[in-house]
DNA sequence: CCGATGACTTGAA
DNA sequence: CTTCAAGCCATCG
């Protein structure tokens, strides 16, 4: 366990590993069902964390607020993060989820 | 303690 | 359409 063991740490990783298959989620909506949507940048942050975590944290299902792969120039090689969207059935337009609102996932109603 | 950083969000110019 | 600014919060040096 890093150094980094806050409750907010954990609660989105815990989050999410509990992203389902095929579905994507934004920040704000992870960092609003642990506590405040303002959270969003501590939830994108605990991603780039995540490589310090041991286990996997399936950072491709988290986009912004629009659904745009904000996080894929952090993936290796550049089409990483869509390439692993698209492998689940979320289409991806450039940086743009198209089918957004479909495999949206909020974690605050799914998950309750 | 302080300042800087960040894969966000919203709203305004 | 793009760009900027402010707000928020945890971590790091």
């Amino acid at each position: 366990m890093p150094k980094t063991g806050t409750d907010f740490f954990e609660r989105v990783y815990q989050v999410a590993e509990l992203i389902p298959h095929g579905r994507v989620t934004s920040y704000g909506a992870i960092a609003n069902y642990i506590g405040s949507y303002r959270g969003a940048r501590m939830v994108g942050w605990a991603m780039n964390k995540c490589s310090s975590w041991n286990k996997y944290i399936p950072a491709h299902r988290v986009v912004n607020s629009k659904g745009l792969l904000t996080g894929k120039h952090h993936f290796p090689g550049g089409e990483t993060m869509k390439e692993l969207l698209e492998n689940e059935g979320v289409i991806v337009e450039g940086n743009q989820i198209m089918n957004f609102s479909e495999v949206f996932w909020n974690p605050s109603e799914e998950l309750l």
